[in-house]
DNA sequence: GTAACTCGGATATTCAAGGTCCGATATAAT
DNA sequence: ATTATATCGGACCTTGAATATCCGAGTTAC
């Protein structure tokens, strides 16, 4: 239940590993992709969108890369899985405004309301939620050798 | 983001309905399916799920039905969901016992610690969350008449 | 100018959800 | 007994979203 897609985790991933250099180091999507073994097309379009969010940031050209923009601690889960994963509610009526007859079952199915009401409290539990709790240094049985891939991007 | 199946609310709003019924007062799945506009041959399997898990009961053959079996405010969502979707994590790998190496990136991808952290305290937030909140008596513009579709199973 | 990037559209592929069909069995009413 | 109305449950089809692949265009460092 409640599974996350595929291009969420990559996010995660991405996000944890760049928040991981220091300011001003800039990471390829190729380098992402090959230390975590992740496809790079798919990879690639997700920082893409991340970027366009504002919460990273990029340098195109040779050594280029992205940044992070924003702190992490700065962004919840439920900003972040909005922007991945588009704004579904629970039940597609529960995201739509109340006016707009949405719900196919119209007012026979009875549970509309309450699934907005649920909706509302998902949200506020993921807004409590900062994306810098993924990010915190633990469960490294070996730390990454990041050192081939090092580079400034502002030289 | 974190969208409910068609499954899990054709459950919700069978579960609802069979809930407004007197004690004793079965409804069977086509009843429940003309009310709702619902396809008939996913509500009857939903139906025969919530049987099996106890939730609901059933009584065979001509004049049978479903009635409700455990009081829904003795149910959890959290139950609820995983038994209607099953029990994912919010990521594969968030379910499985820690000794197995179910991340497919394995210790590469750092965030599996996190994620198990976060699967988590997703279910105690729908564990804090009873079916009977989505019974109640509310927001129904038109009560629905049930009148054609009464019966007593235990005549 | 070339290599290493981002950018972004177009298109394939895969898979689970959603939906359909049908036969078997059980039971109440006539 | 026969019939109508149920649950029961397996097999199968359809469809759409998620996932993945491909490729061409624009940028920038060297």
């Amino acid at each position: 239940m409640l599974k996350l897609n595929r291009t969420t985790e990559y996010g995660l991933i991405a996000l944890r590993h760049l928040s991981q250099r220091q300011a001003g180091d800039a990471s390829s999507a190729r380098e992402i992709a090959d230390v975590y073994g992740l496809p790079f097309d798919i990879l690639a379009k997700t920082l893409q969108r991340l970027k366009e969010s504002g919460i990273i940031q990029s340098a195109q050209g040779a050594r280029g890369g992205y940044m992070l923009r924003r702190p992490l601690d700065q962004v919840t889960l439920a900003e972040f899985l909005e922007l991945m994963e588009g704004a579904n509610g629970v039940v597609a009526c529960a995201e739509k405004p109340e006016h707009e007859t949405a719900c196919e079952f119209q007012s026979k199915c009875q549970i509309h309301g309450m699934m907005r009401g649920l909706n509302t409290r998902l949200k506020a539990f993921l807004s409590g939620i900062r994306l810098s709790e993924f990010t915190a240094e633990k469960i490294s049985p070996e730390p990454i050798q990041l050192e081939n891939f090092s580079r400034q991007v502002n030289s």
